[in-house]
DNA sequence: ACGGGGATGGGCT
DNA sequence: GCCCATCCCCGTA
């Protein structure tokens, strides 16, 4: 269960976005260790993009870290008070990401659900079992994502994203998601998500 | 089923 | 001062 590499991370970022489906994004935090299967993603691809924080080659404090090399984990606050994870892409100078909108618990749920929920796992509905990390929020809380994990390099660190084995799957895209404000963009069919998996986020 | 609003901080005009 | 790549809760139907 190695590591993907850093050539993974520098094509397309429409190509990332679709070939991060099925991978497993792990970190091990607090001396355990939590992976998840990845369902859904959304590409924000260059400065291009207006809706993406690198629109028009602006570039902050914030998203500093877009316009690093592909390969390393960019971390921001939404609306205060959550995270959201993205996997930067392409190479240096090149300000692009893909979004990790929601996962599928496969290993360390018990950490997840008393990060998420402060009880234990076999306590959860199942209603709130599903919602452990179907959206991009929840799954940072769930995994323990933050403002720490800004910039980390995925291919050398303790937040890292594998390849496995899984079951065929077929890929679907839609509009990404809350992104009204981005015109000619808004439509672009650049969310991807596994076809039936019951931990893709509500709509 | 669907809609409104609150929490809450950083980045921008 | 307003806008968010969000989530949860509470209303009305």
């Amino acid at each position: 269960m190695d590591k993907l590499d850093r050539d993974f991370y520098l094509r397309d970022t429409l190509v990332v976005a679709e070939a991060l489906l099925g991978k497993l994004l792990v970190h091990e935090t607090g001396g355990q260790r939590i992976a998840c299967r990845i369902v859904e993603t959304e590409a924000y691809i260059g400065p291009e993009d207006k809706g993406s924080h690198s629109f028009g080659g602006r570039r902050t404090k914030r998203n500093e870290v877009m316009y690093h090399i592909g390969g390393i984990a960019y971390v921001y606050i939404i609306y205060g008070m959550y995270y959201c994870f993205n996997v930067v892409t392409e190479q240096e100078g090149r300000p692009s990401a893909v979004l990790v909108r929601a996962v599928e618990p496969v290993l360390g749920a018990e950490q997840m659900a008393e990060s998420r929920y402060g009880v234990a796992y076999s306590s959860l509905s199942s209603k709130q079992r599903l919602s452990l990390c179907n959206g991009p929020g929840k799954l940072c809380i769930a995994m323990d994502i933050g403002k720490a994990e800004n910039g980390l390099d995925l291919c050398s660190s303790k937040l890292y994203i594998c390849d496995v084995e899984n079951e065929p799957f077929s890929v679907r895209t839609s509009p990404r998601i809350n992104i009204a404000y981005a015109e000619e963009y808004t439509l672009k069919p650049w969310r991807f998500y596994i076809e039936g998996n019951a931990y893709v986020s509500k709509r």
